[in-house]
DNA sequence: CTATCCTATCGTTAAATGACGATGGAATCG
DNA sequence: CGATTCCATCGTCATTTAACGATAGGATAG
């Protein structure tokens, strides 16, 4: 069990090239608000560090209602830096890859 | 005249090495969020690209009053992402070159 | 079917944001 | 000195955030 729903993320830390900086402004400014709090960058880190998907561990990890996680969640959810996949009783998260990797590069070419 | 307040800037995309990764979430939180709105981007991408600085040229730039440019500085300059200093009778704003790049270094950690 | 567990949502409250106009202070110009 | 220019700050108001407890819904377990 405890399958990952998410393919195993990809590294390349490098290829920050062809970005989109066109009307990218209003992209990046709600990628970057969804990190503008500590929690949700804590939250981050922990999906990313256990590359696969999370829920109520998260809640044990921090010192705070399981609301106020979901509603974290849901942000980070609604600017599409993670995904939830119903898994049986529980929810599964995980990062999204992809968006993950345009948030940097959008950050690198500032 | 306009003689740049601030240093020429050091071009070093590379040498993302060695970060702080410790308690930064606090400080990754605080630059994100003040990244976290598409007027101070905006901003940050004017001051970069003319890569000296600005002032009263920012508000002719954009359709917000002036108190609302200076608020946007402030939050900027609280942040320690943009420096201001007084030139005669108007204030001269540049990005704090290293403050951007410790960004851009955290966000690549991610 | 019923009970239990996990999560999302609702309702509330306090605080922070974002925008504006108006005011005030500092420095230059005349 | 006096007028003007530039900018920061104040006061206000509407909206959004962040947190909580309580509630509801969906799926498994018994």
């Amino acid at each position: 069990m405890e399958s990952p729903c998410c393919p195993p993320q990809e590294c390349t830390p490098g290829a920050l090239l062809a970005t989109p900086l066109d009307g990218a402004e209003d992209t990046l400014a709600a990628l970057a608000k969804a990190l503008g709090n500590p929690v949700r960058i804590r939250i981050l880190r922990l999906l990313v560090a256990r590359n696969a998907c999370i829920c109520g561990e998260i809640v044990e990890e921090m010192p705070l209602s399981q609301s106020t996680i979901s509603a974290h969640l849901k942000f980070l959810k609604d600017v599409g830096l993670v995904q939830g996949t119903i898994d049986g009783p529980r929810v599964c998260y995980c990062v999204n890859p992809a968006v993950l990797k345009q948030l940097k590069i959008l950050v690198a070419c500032l």
